[in-house]
RNA sequence: GCCGGGGUGGUGGAACUGGUAGACACGCAGGACUUAAAAUCCUGUGAGCCGAAACGCUCGUACGGGUUCGAUUCCCGUCCCCGGUACCA
C-alpha cells in the first residue's frame, strides 16, 4: 500500500468491529466498571451535521482510553425520540411521526456508524419505542403513588400517608403538598368515603393535577411552546397566542429543591453549571406576610418579602395581573383600567415582561390594604412585573430599598420612605443597604438589620400573620402537552356520581398504554388536544387522559435503560444496576443546565427514595461540550443592475450590494465554484455575471449559527468520504477546546489530513515497502515518545483533547526528523493514538505484525521519566523586567547558588552599569528578574 | 432585564500555580523537486521602527483603570458576542 486509502480501512475495520461486536460490553466482575454517556441526540430529519458528532468523539476517545486502562467500559447510544419537530411535520404532510422518526433514525445509525464510535449498539433505546416508554409510563405512576414526607426528607409510597391520616389525621403531617390542603382529624378521616380520601389523596401526590399558564392560539386551538411564538403571534399563520390559565399534570419538583441544591456538592460538575441550577432553583430565605384589605378584615393579600425589616418602608402593593384576587379588588371606577391592563398583559410572555425593565407599567386597583406593622393604608396596583407563578404572584414595593420598585413608586409618584439612616440619596435612586439602624420604622426603630428581621417575624408568628419563610423561585414542572408525539399518560378518569371526575392509574399489567392511531395531528374541533380524535380512547369504558408527556420525560432516566435494554420485567435488572451503579463520565451541551440536567436529577432521587436506584446522583462527572457553528459564505449582487450580478468580495464596497447566502459546500477556501453556483440555485437567471478579482470570485465569511437557512451546514458524512474518519475525528479536538463554542472551517482539516500521512510513512516508503525496523530506539527516539506519553495521558485525563492532536504532530514531526522506523516506537505510538484514530491505529497495528483486532485489549502505555529528565535549564534574565540575557544552570542547582552565579555574571553586570540590585526574583526552572 | 460562559495575529487556537505571549495548525508569500500539475520538502509570516546584516528598540491578549519586580492570567468598571430564561431538544 503506497498511500494509505482511508475508504478502505475505514470500511475494513467498521465491518471487522460489527462482526466481531468488538465494543459489546457484558457485566464482568473482574474488571472495574466505567460508564461513558452521551446525551441522547433528538434525530431531526436534517440528519447530524459537524457540530453534533463533537461531544461523541470526545466521550469515544475517553471510552477507548479508559479500556485500554483495562475498564469494563459501558458506552451506548440511543435516540430521545419523542418531539415537536416530527409532529409539525407530521401535521404538515400527514405522515405519520413514527415513519418519519424510524427514517430519521436510520440515517443518524449510519452517518454515527462512519466515525467510528465505539458504541455497544446492542443496548440502543428510542423513547419513542412502547418497549421503552413503558417504564417512563411506570415512572409516572411510582411518583403519583407518592408522596413527600418532609420530616424524612424523602418521597414515600402514598400508603403512609393513609396510615399517617388513620392515626393522627392531618396533626403533624409535614408533606409537600398543594396549598389548598384542608385538616381534619383521625374520626374525620375514618368517616371520609374512600373516593373522599382519594380525593384528598390527591392533593400530596408526586404527580398531581393544577391550573398552569399556558401560551394559547385561539385561532389555531393550540397550546404553542414559547418557540412557536414570535412577538406575540403563532410563528405558523401569525395569529395573535395569549396567556391562559390551563388544567395541567404537574411533577413535585419543589419537594425535592433543597436536595437539589445540596446534591450539587457531591458531584463534578462544572462550578458554572453548578451556578446555574441554583440560581435557577433559586432558594431565599424571608418571610411571608398577610396584608389585610381595607374593610374587609377576611381578605388577606399574601406576600413573601426576604427583606421584612422594610416593611415600614412600604408604600404600595403590587399584584400579578393573574392573581385570584384582583377582581374582587376592582372598584367600579376602576374597573376599565385594570380590564385594558390585564388584556395587554396577556398578550405579553413573561419573557417580554421580565426583560422590559425600563418601561414602567401598572394599574390601580382602587382598593387599599393595611400595613400589619404600621396600620397605614397602602394602595394595591396591578403590574406586569410581578410574575403569578413566582412567590404568591404579590409582592410590597419598598421604593427606597428596591430599584424597581424605586421606579414605579417615581413614575406613579408614591411615596418614597426612608427606613435605615444610612440610606444614601433615595430621591435619585433605590439602596439596598442592610447597614445601620432603622428610622421610621416602629418597633424596630434603633435595631440593625439581624435583630430586626428576627423581632418582626417573631411578632408575625405570635400573631398569626405571617411566618418565617424559604421560598424557591424553582416552580412544580407542568407534565403535560397537548400534543400527539409523546408518552401517553397512564391515567383515566371517572366519576362517582354526581361528583366530578377524579384520574385514577390503569393497571401495571396493562402497561405499555401505546399511542393510538388516529387520523389528523392536530387538536379537534372543540380544542381537544389531538389524542381526543383517537378512537375507542378509553379504559373499560373510562376516558384516558389527552394530554401526553412532554420531552423531558424519557430522558429524564434512560440511562438505567442502557443497562438493561432489553428487560421486559423492570426498568433494569438489580442485577445490572447493582454492577453498573451510575454514569462515571457524561457528556452533554450546557443548554440542558436548567432542563434535563435538574428533572434526570430530581427523577433519579425520587427512585432513589423509593428503593429502584442506588445513588442520590447518577452522573458522577460532566463534560459540557461547546457549540460547533457555522462559517456562512456569501455573495454579493449588485442592487441595479440590467443583468443580474455577483460581484466578488474584495470589489464589493465599489458598488451597491446586497449580501446572499451561499451554500458553503460549492465554496473552497473562499473561492466560489461559479459552474456549480450556477447549476445550484435557480433564483439566478439563466445567465448571470460575475465580476471577478484576480480571475477567481472570493465569498465574504461570517460565524453563525450552523442552519439549513443559512446554507453552511457541513455534513460529517462529505467529510468522512473525502478524509477518513480518523482525519475527521482528530479535526473536531483540534479545533479547540472541548468546552468552548467555536466556528467550523473545513479548510484546516488539511493539517490534520496531512499528519496522518505523515504518520502513515514512518512505516512505508513511497514505493509502499515497509520501513520499520526492529533497531533499539536510542535516547532521542524515546523521548519524543514519552512526552508524548506523558502529555496524552494528562490531556486526555483533563479532557484537553486539542492540545494533545498537537501533541501527536509534534511526536510525528520529531520522529520523521529522526528517521525512527523503530517498531518499539511505533508499537507504542499507534497504541496512544488509538482512542483517537482507531482505524489507522487498528491497521498499522495490524501491519506491525500483530494479530488482527488485539490493539483494544493492549494496555495503555506509561512514560517513564528516566527519558524526560533535563540536565539543565535556560534561565531567561530579566533587568527591570525585560529580558536581557539567558544563562542555563544545572537543574538541581539552588536557588542561592543560581543568585550568587547571576551576580557574577559578565552579561548581568554589564546591564546592571555598577548599580547594585535592590531585588533578585529567582523563580525555579522559570526566570530570574533581577530590579534595580 | 436576570443567570451562566466568552473576547489573544489574516484564521482556529497555545501559554503549567502570575514568569520570554502567539506552541500546533490553517491561510498567505517565496523557494526546492517536476515537462507540468498534484503530492512532498525547506524558508518567512503580530504591528511598527532602525539597519547592509546580525543585534536591537517600541507597541501589542476587547476597552478604561488598579495590584505586582513582572498580568492573557488577580481586582474594579465599560463594551460586544454566545447559551439559558420554565411547552425546541
Amino acid at each position: 500500500m503506497s498511500e494509505f486509502n482511508h475508504r478502505e480501512i475505514d470500511k475494513k475495520w467498521q465491518q471487522f468491529w460489527e462482526e466481531n461486536k468488538t465494543y459489546q460490553v457484558e457485566i464482568d466482575h473482574s474488571k472495574p466498571k466505567f460508564y461513558v454517556l452521551d446525551m441522547f441526540p433528538y434525530p431531526s430529519g436534517a440528519g447530524l451535521h459537524v457540530g453534533h458528532p463533537l461531544g461523541y468523539i470526545a466521550s469515544d476517545i475517553y471510552s477507548r482510553y479508559k479500556r485500554l486502562k483495562g475498564y469494563n467500559v459501558l458506552h451506548p447510544m440511543g435516540f430521545d425520540s419523542f418531539g415537536l419537530p416530527a409532529e409539525q411535520y407530521a401535521i404538515q404532510t400527514g405522515q405519520h411521526p413514527a415513519i418519519t422518526t424510524e427514517a430519521n433514525i436510520k440515517t443518524y445509525i449510519s452517518q454515527l456508524k462512519k466515525i467510528g464510535f465505539s458504541y455497544d449498539w446492542s443496548r440502543e433505546v428510542r423513547t419513542s419505542d412502547p418497549k421503552y416508554y413503558k417504564w417512563t409510563q411506570w415512572i409516572f405512576m411510582e411518583l403519583f403513588r407518592s408522596w413527600y414526607n418532609k420530616d424524612a426528607d424523602k418521597a414515600e409510597p402514598i400508603e403512609t400517608l393513609y396510615e399517617k391520616f388513620a392515626q393522627n389525621g392531618t396533626k403533624g403531617i409535614n408533606a409537600a403538598c398543594d396549598e389548598d390542603v384542608i385538616s381534619f382529624s383521625t374520626d374525620e378521616w375514618k368517616a371520609f368515603s374512600e373516593t373522599e380520601k382519594y380525593r384528598i389523596s390527591l392533593k400530596y401526590r408526586l404527580t398531581y393535577l393544577s391550573e398552569a399558564i399556558v401560551n394559547f392560539c385561539p385561532a389555531l386551538g393550540m397550546v404553542l411552546s414559547n418557540d412557536e411564538v414570535k412577538d406575540g403571534v403563532s410563528e405558523r399563520g401569525g395569529y395573535p397566542v395569549i396567556q391562559k390559565k390551563m388544567q395541567q399534570w404537574m411533577m413535585r419538583i419543589t419537594a425535592y429543591a433543597d436536595r437539589l441544591i445540596t446534591g450539587l456538592d457531591t458531584i463534578d460538575w462544572s462550578d458554572s453549571l453548578k451556578e446555574q441550577q441554583r440560581n435557577w432553583i433559586g432558594r431565599s430565605v424571608g418571610a411571608m406576610v398577610k396584608f389585610a384589605v381595607e374593610n374587609k378584615p377576611e381578605t388577606l393579600i399574601e406576600v413573601f418579602t426576604t427583606r421584612v425589616d422594610t416593611i415600614y418602608g412600604v408604600s404600595f402593593m403590587v399584584l400579578a395581573p393573574e392573581h385570584e384576587l384582583v377582581a374582587q379588588l376592582t372598584t367600579p371606577e376602576q374597573k376599565e383600567s385594570i380590564d385594558n391592563y390585564i388584556t395587554e398583559t396577556q398578550k405579553r410572555s413573561e419573557l417580554d415582561r421580565m426583560s422590559d425593565v425600563k418601561k414602567v407599567s401598572g394599574a390601580f386597583t382602587g382598593s387599599y390594604c393595611i400595613n400589619p406593622f404600621s396600620g397605614e393604608k397602602v394602595p394595591i396596583w396591578i403590574a406586569d412585573y410581578v410574575l403569578a407563578g413566582y412567590g404568591t404572584g404579590a409582592v410590597m414595593g419598598v421604593p427606597s430599598g428596591d430599584q424597581r420598585d424605586w421606579n414605579f413608586a417615581t413614575h406613579f409618584s408614591l411615596p418614597i420612605v426612608q427606613i435605615l439612616d444610612s440610606q444614601q440619596d433615595i430621591d435619585k435612586q433605590a439602596d439596598a443597604t442592610k447597614e445601620g439602624k432603622y428610622i421610621n420604622s416602629g418597633i424596630i426603630n434603633g435595631l440593625a438589620y439581624k435583630e430586626a428581621t428576627q423581632k418582626l417575624i417573631d411578632v408575625l408568628e405570635e400573631k398569626g400573620i405571617g411566618k418565617g419563610k424559604v421560598n424557591y423561585r424553582l416552580r412544580d414542572a407542568v407534565f403535560a402537552r397537548q400534543r400527539y408525539w409523546g408518552e401517553p399518560v397512564p391515567v383515566y378518569f371517572k366519576a362517582e356520581a354526581g361528583e366530578e371526575p377524579l384520574p385514577y392509574l390503569i393497571d401495571d399489567k396493562d402497561l405499555p398504554l401505546v399511542l393510538p392511531e388516529i387520523d389528523k395531528y392536530l387538536p379537534t374541533a372543540d380544542g381537544e388536544p389531538p389524542l381526543g380524535r383517537a378512537e375507542g380512547w378509553n379504559y373499560n369504558g373510562n376516558p384516558y387522559e389527552l394530554s401526553t408527556m412532554p420531552g423531558w420525560a424519557g430522558s429524564s432516566w434512560y440511562w438505567y435503560r442502557y443497562m438493561d435494554a432489553h428487560n421486559e420485567n423492570a426498568f433494569a435488572s438489580k442485577e445490572a444496576i447493582d454492577y453498573w451503579q451510575n454514569v462515571d463520565l457524561y457528556l452533554g451541551g450546557t443548554e440542558h443546565a436548567t432542563g434535563h440536567l435538574l428533572y434526570s436529577r430530581f427523577w433519579n432521587k425520587f427512585l432513589k427514595d423509593r428503593g429502584h436506584v442506588p445513588h442520590e446522583e447518577y452522573a458522577l462527572k460532566l463534560i459540557n461540550q461547546g457549540m460547533i457553528q457555522g462559517r456562512s459564505s456569501f455573495v454579493y449582487r449588485l442592487k441595479e443592475a440590467d443583468k443580474i450580478t455577483f460581484v466578488s468580495h474584495g470589489l464589493k464596497d465599489q458598488y451597491d450590494v446586497t449580501k446572499l447566502h451561499v451554500d458553503v459546500n460549492i465554496v473552497e477556501n473562499d473561492i466560489l465554484d461559479i459552474e456549480k453556483f450556477k447549476a445550484t440555485r435557480n433564483d439566478i437567471g439563466d445567465d448571470p455575471q460575475f465580476i471577478l478579482e484576480d480571475g477567481v470570485y472570493r465569498c465574504g465569511s461570517e460565524v453563525e449559527k450552523m442552519s439549513k437557512s443559512k446554507f453552511n451546514v457541513v455534513n460529517p458524512d462529505d467529510i468522512v468520504e473525502r478524509y477518513g474518519a480518523d482525519t475527521f475525528r482528530l479535526y473536531e479536538m483540534f479545533l479547540g477546546p472541548l468546552t468552548e463554542s467555536k466556528p467550523w472551517d473545513t479548510r484546516g482539516i488539511e493539517g490534520t489530513y496531512r499528519f496522518i500521512r505523515k504518520l502513515w510513512r514512518l512505516f512505508f516508503d513511497q514505493n509502499g515497502k515497509s520501513i520499520v525496523t526492529e533497531a533499539e530506539p536510542d535516547k532521542a527516539e524515546l523521548k519524543a515518545l514519552h512526552k508524548a506519553i506523558k502529555k496524552v495521558s494528562e490531556d486526555v485525563e483533563n479532557f484537553s483533547f486539542n492540545t494533545s492532536v498537537s501533541t501527536f504532530m509534534i511526536c510525528v514531526n520529531e520522529l520523521s526528523d529522526l528517521k525512527c522506523s523503530k517498531k518499539a516506537i511505533l508499537e507504542q505510538l499507534v497504541i496512544i493514538l488509538s482512542p483517537y484514530t482507531p482505524h489507522i491505529s487498528e491497521e498499522l497495528w495490524e501491519i506491525l505484525g500483530h494479530e488482527k483486532g488485539t490493539i483494544t485489549k493492549q494496555a495503555y502505555p506509561v512514560f517513564e521519566a528516566k527519558y524526560l529528565v533535563e540536565d539543565s535549564f535556560e534561565y531567561p534574565i530579566q533587568i527591570n523586567g525585560k529580558v536581557r540575557t539567558s544563562i542555563s544552570f544545572p537543574a538541581n542547582m539552588s536557588k542561592e547558588d543560581i543568585e550568587k552565579a547571576v551576580l557574577s555574571n559578565e552579561n548581568v553586570l554589564k546591564w546592571l552599569e555598577g548599580n547594585a540590585p535592590k531585588k533578585l526574583i529567582v523563580v525555579p526552572k522559570r526566570i530570574v528578574n533581577v530590579v534595580i
